[in-house]
DNA sequence: GTCAACAATCGTGTATACAAGAATAGCATT
DNA sequence: AATGCTATTCTTGTATACACGATTGTTGAC
């Protein structure tokens, strides 16, 4: 547990957000998640104050806090601001690369090879995850890769979804080579081109995306 | 004054800090804030916790509240992903622009025009903030749009300080212009790369943005 | 004279109490 | 039967009280 309640409790709620235990539109009323954790409603409050900030949940004055529905559309548009976000940190990565960087993109990278050749996607998604988190480092920029964290939290769902599509696994993985020898080769616009390439949701991936959002 | 007091306190709190009331490294005593704004020391918590959520404050467990200090580095890495997601702004705006649009763009233009003309850096600064908030709307990406404010609103002090620069004003106008002219015609990649042009902080006007920090 | 240990004080973290607004159910009226 | 008004209840918003950890100042020993 965190140093203190309030941040603990908004760590839990967020995370019970994200694995959509707490569904989008639910209310959150303060008594019951007090007694559910044990609690008295103040550290509640403070949790779900930060939550509002974050922009996870609504705090309507007076009428209690809800969570917040994306709906296709803006997690369509959270996309395209992510693949923004990672192009910039790709072409930085191209540009700034040191030793520790690029050892740390190519063991990731070599996790995900393994990962999609015994075609677990339980193992991809998370692999995938340190792969970009490994980029987002070598970027060398705390505030960009601060927000890249972040936004990548909040699509963590998402991106789950989007792996279940069929072939997605290879087609993914063969990008990522491709984005790991621009960024190798210095290649800071191709870098940037192709994770915003790789990380959009254009055409009929965007398609996908509202089917299997509509199919929970 | 807002809904709650909470929420007025967290506005009130945060402008203070964005107008360098409270400088950077300042320690925020709960009981001082309360009493100066005569409210107990409950809302002003829950203001902190929103402020520290978004990254203007550090809660330090159990040893209070800070005002972030960004430092040079850090303000430069904001302006860059700010370069960014505006040339997305812009390159959406490009694409998608409507009449009503179109009309705000144009006329927020002329205000910076008239102000630009006049040699006046105030006026200048509100006119060209208006600008950039049309230009964000005109991409219409909800998502984009508050993501593209919340970042203006932090780097606020800093674009003021940056205009005080000798000749900004007029580059920073011509800019403009070909900034118009691309969205205009609808030339999204022209208007990304302009965007990105005008309001990232390369060379010499990094030194000039830490000059007048330091000037502090 | 300097450093360490202990005590006192100050400020944060959590709980609880109370007040006020919103939701709801019941009653009356059409 | 449906709709509108009123009273009750339930939940949020704010204040206050209390406990615990951190900071600081003082005293004593080396």
């Amino acid at each position: 547990m965190s140093e203190n309640v309030g941040r603990w409790l908004r760590d839990e709620i967020e995370n019970s957000i994200l694995s959509n235990e707490f569904s989008p539109g639910e209310r959150l009323d303060e008594t019951v998640l007090a007694t559910r954790f044990g609690v008295s409603r103040t550290p509640v409050r403070e949790a779900l104050m930060q939550l509002d900030a974050i922009g996870l949940i609504e705090i309507r004055p007076r009428r209690g806090a809800i969570v917040i529905d994306p709906g296709p559309h803006r997690v369509y548009e959270m996309f395209e601001v992510m693949a923004e976000l990672e192009g910039l940190a790709g072409s930085l990565a191209a540009r700034r690369l040191d030793k520790a960087s690029r050892e740390a993109i190519t063991a990731t990278h070599s996790r995900c090879e393994q990962s999609a050749a015994a075609g677990d996607s339980d193992a991809y998604y998370y692999d995938n995850e340190e792969f970009h988190k490994a980029i987002y480092a070598a970027g060398r920029s705390d505030f960009l890769e601060e927000q890249c964290l972040q936004l990548h939290r909040r699509l963590r769902p998402y991106r789950r979804l989007q792996l279940r599509v069929r072939n997605r696994l290879s087609t993914s993985f063969s990008e990522h080579c491709a984005i790991v020898d621009a960024i190798f080769a210095g290649d800071g616009d191709a870098a940037r081109r192709l994770l915003r390439g790789h990380v959009g949701i254009q055409g009929e991936r965007f398609s996908d995306l509202v089917a299997s959002m509509a199919a929970r």
